[in-house]
DNA sequence: GCATTTTCTAGAATCTTGTTCTAATGAGGC
DNA sequence: GCCTCATTAGAACAAGATTCTAGAAAATGC
């Protein structure tokens, strides 16, 4: 009825007032008034700038998503020969988590999300341009013979498993030392493989 | 009103509807509308052997949990050598989620039940002894210099890391080859690092 | 400047769905 | 037969997600 606080970013208080939420309690625990309440508008508000609950969760999601790829590719990018590249990947992961740790229990925790067809498409795509970059660059290391050849689907699975598995360990608190100083020995193990 | 089936296993036929349902629509998007009608029952009656839907959950998940780790204490014990009990926990990973499918679906999928309290207690009793008897099993062989010495929270992702992953991918159909077939990728990258 | 259209905010009303409650049924012991 | 207890049924309730209507700000066209 009266105040519309001028707020462009009204859409960013309530991703950020529902991560909070999500992380504290869940995402089906997690009411829309709690996130309504921090996020400090209304419910047609939130209504209007996210389909749905569903919404607000899958659009953290990918958002997530699409920055932690778009890092890897950019540091891919720097890096020269098979090893190096791989040693990356686990870097890129850990600092990434290191440095997004509310976003990163969040993806980590949360493989449940109901997503809406339109979400549900656009991750596909995300993933099949973001694999699709990926095996491109590694490709010509395997080529050469700087890579074991292995069944494709693999690779991923033994790069990044244990860095991600661990992460999942440190952020809900089972694992003491910080990433950023097990990673060596994750990405050890990962070019070993 | 009518007709009092003789039903000794309505727990279990709750268990397998709701195993179904979760599976298919995600833990939140199943209705307990859904989960009685499959499971031919009434309200009352899902409610009288469950506490809530949260409860058949926990029920499913940590009874999955403790099958699948008690299977792999009783494999190690029939292990001799580090290489051999190393090799032994991916392999059993690997047969474990083929012969259970749908459980392991479940169990790979849900990392965000909202436990209650006393499913939290048990489950945390459970993990810490099965980490007990694991790391019981694996420590003379570090002492012995078998295995590295590394960050104790670190061999697990080592070891488990990548064939969980595999696994996920594999139970989402992104994955082809069945999982006994790159079991040994898995067991020589745990057994390098 | 003013009219209009579009975006955004608000909150009441509705609808879905998890949970509780009361009653009724059958089985087993006495 | 009567009592007790585990089990089932389904109606009643409550909480919370979503829809709807309406009004305020901002943008757009003139």
């Amino acid at each position: 009825m009266n105040t519309h606080a001028a707020t462009p970013d009204r859409r960013q208080s309530i991703l950020s007032a529902a991560l909070a939420c999500f992380n504290e309690v869940g995402i089906e625990a997690a009411t829309i008034e709690q996130i309504r309440e921090r996020a400090g508008c209304s419910i047609g508000s939130l209504y209007h700038h996210f389909r749905s609950k569903e919404g607000v969760a899958s659009h953290l999601f990918i958002d997530g998503i699409a920055d932690l790829n778009a890092g890897l590719i950019a540091r891919l990018e720097l890096c020269e020969g098979a090893e190096a590249s791989v040693r990356a990947c686990v870097y890129h992961y850990a600092a990434w988590v290191e440095s997004n740790i509310e976003l990163a229990r969040f993806l980590l925790h949360s493989r449940d999300i109901n997503f809406s067809p339109d979400a549900k498409a656009e991750l596909k795509g995300m993933y099949h341009n973001h694999f699709g970059a990926v095996f491109s660059w590694f490709g010509p290391f395997v080529l050469r013979g700087d890579m074991r050849q292995l069944p494709p689907e693999t690779y991923i699975p033994l790069i990044s498993g244990p860095i991600e598995d661990y992460a999942r360990l440190w952020l809900s608190g089972r694992a003491k030392p910080p990433l950023s100083e097990v990673a060596d020995v994750f990405a050890d193990a990962a070019w070993a493989s």
